[in-house]
DNA sequence: ATGAAAGCGCTAACAT
DNA sequence: ATGTTAGCGCTTTCAT
């Protein structure tokens, strides 16, 4: 079945409707320069009147670049995710490059199969939001040399281009936020404790707990998944109630209010809680979520852009580790008055 | 700057290394039949040993497949489509194939644009959810002979797959619902009136109000973003109020419920609701939503589906128009009492 | 300023 | 069962 009509003009045709030859059709095709304004002009009159396409196939066979890059993410329905690669997507075209989106699904093994599969079609480079982090899966791009740019959770054993939030430091806000309110006990509520983004914002809460001499608490199971509501009612009904929750993404977000409602435990009033991640319907909650923002638009930019830097200057620039900003978004659920206040973290 | 290391091994290295020719080299990659065992263990030794990986790029170029498909979305961030993206991806992988996932930004010649480049990228088939649908923008798809499946919306004059969702039967089925807690004057809010999820969404409606002999009524605004506080306030406190609302996406009951918030007027108490698209917080507000689910994933499932049906056995097959059945999710907002209960149309 | 010829890595006839 | 010979559509030396 061949679907490609092999009537589609090639640059030969082209040449020959324009009565030049092949390369100076191709000159004209990439913009070089040395070539007569009159015949430049032929060419491209030919190209209109043949619809002229040219075949990227081709023209990344034979070597350079092949104008696309690739982006391998564990969840591709995750909002925060889904923003990050509609502005990866974006600034690719910007580029003229495309964006061939694969999904590892959490799994570290999926994940490197992609990033396989990706090099084989030739990427000019990879950004990866890695399943695990842990372990590098991309020796492969590192080995042949194309850019690769790790993008919300750096990757071990890796010399590359990384862009993260400061997850201690809005970790550290949150919490600090939440001392503000007079609370003592405040538990925070985490899964996949391996995981970098889990780590650094445990770290932000403990230590900013430590400095009010006062004993970090957790709940932190293996998965998401783990956390039923019998798990958290078990938890909050303890002897010594919790004062506040402080939940570390977005899934657990939803099911700590799900099993809170569940319980009939009312958020805000009787426990206050802040959340990591943003949600659509937050500030229409009542009471509205308090929240940790992720930048993830600027993230996915940010992680295009630095890639085509590299792209386009592979070796000069030493690898670079750029954090971006949260917004710390203030809104009921932490026991504040309605009346909305943003405030960014700095650092 | 060249990327790509020069020193990946090719088939060539591969046949060499196994001393066999390059032909049967190539017969072990594809699986073709007539080969000795042994021989083709060989070659497959070797290609282990030599970590070959087939230039995706040159196989495509000979022309047969690509093994790519493209996929062409308004919003890449819109959680109905991202949900769609991810299954349609993993269709793909399922398949062999990648996806090149581009944006139209809701806007028609964006989508003319993105359409070509893909084409020139030799996409063996494409997935198109269209800014608009009231004009073929596949045109050259069609000429080139290449599959297209339109998504969401039908695309006008292509006699191409289309997969939407049974939108008059959803608003149908809202409509009753509303009517059955006794409301009569529901207002019924929408944006973009050209688009045909709209106008069959309004249609589903209009046609259930004239059936029970009421009067149809609606808001309607050129785009989601006309759609202020200040016009739901006034457009609300007529004279004779409205007793339910319908909104007929997931971005206008966002702004519908955010003006409601502002103006004091309480969801499901004051005035009952049902909304089309789930949220993921939906059934955690007070009231919680009664919503039209969509089901996204499986759409984006049976497009991809369909369209590589289409690219193994392009002709045969007349166009198909398939419609996939929404689910209503009874809550509260529409005046229920908190039980859940779901129930799925059926048409 | 323009052109001829040689591939890129692979698959596809057509041998043998 | 295996090999030889041509290309796919383009870019790239190296001429002129």
């Amino acid at each position: 079945m061949i679907h490609h009509a092999k009537d589609r003009p090639t640059l030969v045709d082209v040449a020959r409707e324009a009565k030049v030859s092949l390369k100076t059709a191709s000159r004209v095709l990439n913009d070089e320069p040395n070539i007569a304004p009159a015949t430049a002009k032929r060419v491209r009159t030919a190209m209109l009147k043949l619809s002229y396409r040219p075949n990227e196939l081709a023209r990344g066979l034979k070597g350079r670049r092949s104008a696309t890059i690739g982006m391998v993410v564990p969840n591709v329905a995750d909002p925060f995710i889904s923003s990050a690669i509609k502005a990866a997507q974006e600034i690719a075209r910007q580029r003229r490059s495309v964006l061939i989106l694969a999904s590892s699904d959490g799994d570290e093994s999926l994940e490197r199969e992609e990033v396989e599969i990706l090099l084989s079609r030739q990427v000019d480079g990879l950004i990866i939001a890695p399943a695990d982090g842990r372990h590098c899966t991309v020796d492969s791009f590192i080995a042949a040399g194309v850019p690769v740019v790790a993008f919300d959770r750096p990757m071990q054993n890796a010399e590359i281009d990384t862009i993260t939030v400061f997850n201690e430091a809005a970790a550290r806000e949150a919490t600090e936020h939440l001392l503000s309110h007079g609370y003592r006990r405040i538990l925070t509520i985490g899964a996949r404790p391996e995981l970098y983004t889990c780590i650094e914002r445990l770290a932000g809460y403990a230590s900013t707990m430590k400095r009010a001499k006062l004993k970090p608490e957790t709940l932190l199971v293996a998965r998401e998944s783990d956390l039923t509501p019998e798990l958290i009612r078990k938890v909050l009904s303890g002897k010594k109630p919790y004062e506040a929750v402080l939940t570390l993404n977005g899934v657990i977000t939803m099911m700590v209010l799900q099993a809170l409602r569940e319980i009939g435990v009312q958020v805000g009033t009787d426990l206050p809680l802040v959340s990591f991640d943003d949600f659509r319907l937050a500030d229409v909650l009542s009471p509205s979520l308090t929240v940790v923002r992720q930048p993830a638009e600027e993230l996915g930019r940010k992680a295009a852009q630095l890639l085509f830097e590299r792209i386009q200057d592979s070796k000069t620039i030493p690898p670079r580790k750029l954090s971006l900003s949260t917004t710390f978004l203030l809104r009921e659920s932490c026991g504040c008055a309605r009346e909305s206040t943003s405030i960014t973290n700095l650092e």
